[in-house]
DNA sequence: CTGTTAGCGCCTTCAT
DNA sequence: ATGAAGGCGCTAACAG
């Protein structure tokens, strides 16, 4: 049994031809622009459908061909998974140089609104598109909206910003993956009753604070010999983890399991081995590093909940590429996957 | 701080001019090419890496534009994570078409090595390349080795068959997959002992043998309170599944885990359900489909491990077409990876 | 061994 | 409202 694709049989010249028209017309009633009459229009598009001619692209992008730039605003310091970012982005490079695209790695605090604005509001008129990490704060909603405003393309990554008029967001569904790791403790912790506790960088970003939520929203219905500590916050570094979370077992003697819900992982990963609980703790943390690879190998970390930095980076500079030259955004295809990574399907 | 991607700034005249060659001369090197004096080659080369020119893409695209045929092998039968396959393949036809590409899809009966390797046959000479989901079988290697031979590509599809010369295979790694179900059953089933069920479709389909195997290897080593029963065979079909499990169920009391490798979960989790054992069964299957996804939400089955069939049937082609025009595979972002999909980050 | 040149299919002024 | 024609940058056939 067959079921048969035909390759699309002509080009717009052939088109023009059956339509009685010049290619100019053709290409008009192609890109919707005004100045057909609608008769001839009505015949030019009938001879698209019969043909179900589809322009070569390649073609079009040469025809077009004008540079693009991009900037990626990303936050400076030693967080892993943003390196990661960072490095995957760098990566892209020749893949947009032979599109005539670049990207500009801007690094700035993103944990401080107003530098972060500041730098938003750096690029106006200087690139035509932007991907970048972004706070939820009010000055920063207003950076991104005055930048859409001047016509240009703003994507969020990793964190969204949703009250603005950002076109896209780039990354996991943060409320969803806050009950994936909810139930991963939940199921992996064989209904033994005692507390979780809960580290996170800054309950100011909104992907910590929306795993928080969903989180909570799980063990609270659904696990109730569980309870969930208020949550603590490190601020991402290791060493303030490390702190808190020897303090955290310290005081709770009936820890059975850890959520760590942003980066600085290794710091309550070494208090909670420092302590000798490694086996007794079920500890689920976020995003595959060399780091969490290795605990996951030796026990310590139970599950990561996960998302591919390198498929963000490309959908990121992808989404931007088509957004600039008005392509639709496959929607389906640029949905980040939240990934669960246990020892057995580490990649 | 800023790192700069600038845009490759010129074309190959300009290389030309710089090199003090001419255009031709410069594509040469660029590809290769022989029929250029090894000093001259040098000075092309030492033009390009000065600009780190690129050549554009969308330009070599243009002059090339040929057009390329490709077949898709896969099962005939209502086996639904394969319509699923079929079905993002044909959801292709319009990228492709707008690259002067085209598929065409050939059921068979992809159990039958005779008729599968035959169909494989067929295509000598018709198309440029092929995607197949193969059984691992002395005939079918033989088949693909000589499509290969006669210059045509060949990728296997979901299933490998390592022995041959294919080009490449898309899909996961299925050793793993098993041990991620395994450690899933092994986890999930709070240290109890009882005998952990095995239902495969047939064990001459590669990818359930290898299931098979990375899934006993590691409840033998690390789940020494659990025991795997011998895989029954139910052909992938639900009604042969469902008086199988049946059957184990009234066998085997201390049942407490059950991995279907294959397809026809509905009949497998009928069996449970009718025996009113859903809550006490830990039952991992493969492959995110309408049914288990219900059966997630409802709780019948606790994990899925699952491949992403829209993304399978883009790297297929993707591969493909990248085979065809002599560009590199990118094997990084071509991997598959091995998704363990619980009830909270159902996508 | 190296250079010249005519396309590839589409887009975009510029005329009409 | 419509058409004619010159590119876009690269490839490949043909000349030398």
């Amino acid at each position: 049994m067959r079921t048969e694709t035909p390759t699309s049989p002509r080009t717009l010249e052939d088109i023009a031809r059956e339509a009685g028209v010049s290619v100019a017309t053709v290409d008009r009633v192609l890109h919707g622009r005004s100045g057909v009459r609608p008769d001839t229009a009505r015949r030019v598009r009938e001879a698209v459908a019969r043909y179900d001619f589809r322009p070569l692209r390649a073609a079009a992008e040469l025809a077009r061909a004008k540079a693009i730039r991009f900037a990626l605003i990303a936050p400076t310091g030693d967080n892993i998974f943003m390196q990661m970012i960072r490095d995957q982005v760098d990566e892209l490079s020749g893949w947009l140089a032979s599109r005539r695209a670049s990207v500009e790695t801007i690094l700035t605090d993103v944990f401080n609104p107003p530098v972060l604005s500041e730098a938003l509001e750096s690029l106006m008129g200087r690139v035509d598109g932007v991907a970048v990490v972004a706070l939820d704060h009010q000055s920063v909603r207003a950076a991104i909206d005055d930048l859409a405003a001047s016509g240009m393309f703003v994507v969020t990554l990793v964190s969204d910003v949703p009250g603005s008029r950002r076109h896209h967001y780039v990354g996991i569904d943060n409320v969803a993956a806050g009950r994936t790791a909810a139930s991963l403790i939940g199921r992996l912790s064989h209904a033994r009753a005692g507390k979780i506790g809960v580290v996170a960088g800054s309950q100011l970003l909104r992907d910590h604070a929306e795993r928080i939520f969903g989180f909570q929203q799980v063990i609270g219905f659904e696990y109730p010999n569980l309870t969930v500590l208020a949550p603590v916050e490190g601020g991402d570094r290791d060493s303030l983890n490390e702190d808190l979370m020897a303090r955290l077992l310290a005081d709770q003697p009936d820890l059975i399991g850890v959520y760590n819900v942003g980066a600085g992982t290794p710091g309550v990963a070494k208090a909670i081995s420092d302590a000798g609980r490694e086996r007794q703790i079920v500890f689920v943390a976020h995003d595959l590093t060399s780091f969490t690879r290795r605990a996951l190998l030796r026990g310590v970390i139970d599950a990561v909940v996960h998302q591919d930095p390198g498929r963000e980076a490309r959908s990121a500079m992808r989404v931007l590429l088509g957004l600039v030259r008005h392509e639709p955004v496959l929607t389906e295809q640029e949905k980040i996957p939240i990934e669960i990574v246990m020892r057995d399907n580490l990649p």
